[in-house]
DNA sequence: CTTAGTCACTGAACGCCGTTAAACTACTAA
DNA sequence: TTAGTAGTTTAACGGCGTTCAGTGACTAAG
């Protein structure tokens, strides 16, 4: 073992694998250590805690989620790709149901984004700013309803109700007694609803 | 030590307590045995384990939840009673944040309510049930746009855009590089927009 | 060629956690 | 008096996050 200046990179690896198998519930310094041919002690030579070492995980889990919104970012029209932003979003939280789990539900563990990472802001970096970009373009196009004229309240909106669709259902999906219908079914509904509630419609005005 | 039955219930009490004081992940059985004045080991005797407790804890919380839609109830028309109720339910969250994380953002953690619990889908117990009930009024009614004849996604739709707006604003509430607007603005805009998008207007038809 | 220093890591320990097994006490019914 | 049960304690097991004192490998300075 004389050389192995990649272990930082092979502990976020690793550390990502575990989540993903186990959830955030099930990691642990100590199976982190053993995955990685390490003592769990080794660890905090890299990281300051586990809660670090999971704010670093996350970091590029954001990253993953920014770029499933590639493909809406091509769409030229600001308020079709706020749809397409949304269909994406539940998507993403569909195909990687365990990445989705520990990014969007395990703040209340006390594991969020890190506030002092920089390009927080940059719809190229941050899937948040992505939408928010989007939402402020179709209002400056007067795309949308004059009393929502605040892009901040706007994003808001979709965000919560695409992260409500997506959180329900990863949520309570196994529940049968909500009788829960398809979430793609119910995320393009809240789309449908939201861009008829909040824009002006093409026929009138 | 001669009597003590009420055990059980002093037990929930204080688990209540804990939970509200330091969050789920504060709580510990060995904190609350010393709480309640018993050993850890007691505590087993009057419920399975941990997860138990805590979905008996889940339980009342439910209850309190409902509650909050006591006035709600009284709205006669199901449409605008949708609206209160999603209204009713964020300032719920807000009024009770610690109630209300451990209520609906800690099914990541394993814990959720009980699918065998009777009374689950009854309107007069069940929060859910409650909504799901005046949405399928307002649509037998026909109030709502005829492509939306579910009442199942139309709850879900209502539920999950306003537990989104509650839970986006729990957890990221603190982090500013969101910049969210008031959480009862983004309610209010949220009930507009969803109830606008699924109902037929007054005016048409 | 030695020596000091730093990087990456180990081994052992601390105190907390959930949970279990066995024993013990108080009471109650036969 | 005896048997049984309800409620609890003591002690322990294994796992957890974290810390601390060391230890070997390597590098730069004298």
């Amino acid at each position: 073992m004389t050389i192995a200046p990649d272990t930082h990179e092979r502990l976020l690896a690793h550390a990502r694998d575990l989540i993903l198998l186990e959830g955030v519930e099930g990691f642990s310094m100590r199976k982190l250590a053993s995955r990685a041919g390490v003592t769990a002690a080794a660890i905090y030579f890299h990281f300051a805690d586990k809660g670090a070492l999971l704010q670093a995980v996350m970091a590029s889990g954001c990253a993953a989620l920014r770029q499933a919104f590639n493909r809406a970012a091509s769409v030229a029209d600001p308020v079709e790709r706020v749809r397409q932003t949304g269909l994406a979003f539940v998507r993403f939280s569909l195909e990687n149901p365990a990445d989705f789990r520990f990014l969007c539900l395990s703040a209340p563990a006390g594991i969020s984004r890190d506030p002092a990472d920089p390009g927080l802001g940059d719809p190229a970096q941050d899937a948040y700013a992505f939408l928010l970009h989007a939402v402020a373009e179709g209002v400056a196009a007067g795309r949308y309803r004059p009393e929502h004229s605040d892009p901040r309240v706007l994003t808001q909106l979709f965000a919560s109700g695409l992260h409500g669709v997506a959180a329900f259902y990863a949520t309570n999906g196994h529940d049968p007694s909500f009788g829960l219908a398809p979430p793609l079914v119910v995320a393009e509904a809240m789309c449908d609803a939201l861009l008829r509630g909040l824009t002006v419609s093409p026929g009138q005005l």
